[in-house]
DNA sequence: CTTCTGACGAAAT
DNA sequence: CATTTCGCCAGAA
């Protein structure tokens, strides 16, 4: 598994998904400068349970898991969670969707460089 | 320096 | 719908 620098503040984003929640890759990289969604999926993928990141969370834009050995635990550990699939393996971003970092969080780590509501609408629907 | 590799994403087909 | 193609970018080789 590769390391990329940005992984800590990536987890800490993480972390601030709720329980029933769900963020996709883009997301959270849409939140982090210089961060592109393959690094967010490979922060996900170097996860250890000591890191305390809910991993789980994160799926792609489409709203379906990425598909690598394991997958079939992630969506279940999202169903414990309440979240719901459709037939074909989808959520529904509409009712799951995280609405991103509380203004706290904004505040602290200093987004003066991007436009947090106008990011918002780029996220998926 | 060049090439290759991703739990990705958007657009085209 | 599913599949392909290309852009993405830090690291490793």
């Amino acid at each position: 598994m590769r390391y990329y620098s940005c992984f800590p503040q990536v987890y800490e984003l993480v972390r601030q998904i709720p329980e029933g929640q769900v963020a996709s890759y883009g997301m959270v990289a849409s939140l982090l400068k210089g961060v592109t969604s393959r690094m967010v999926g490979s922060a996900m993928a170097a996860t250890e349970p000591k890191d305390n990141v809910p991993w789980w969370r994160v799926l792609n834009s489409a709203g379906k898991i990425s598909l690598r050995e394991g997958s079939e635990r992630q969506q279940l550990a999202l169903e414990e969670e309440g979240v719901g699939f459709s037939a074909s393996g989808k959520i529904s971003w509409k009712e799951v969707r995280w609405q991103g970092p509380a203004d706290a969080w904004l505040e602290e780590n200093a987004i003066e460089f991007i436009d947090f509501l106008d990011i918002q609408t780029r996220w998926p629907d």
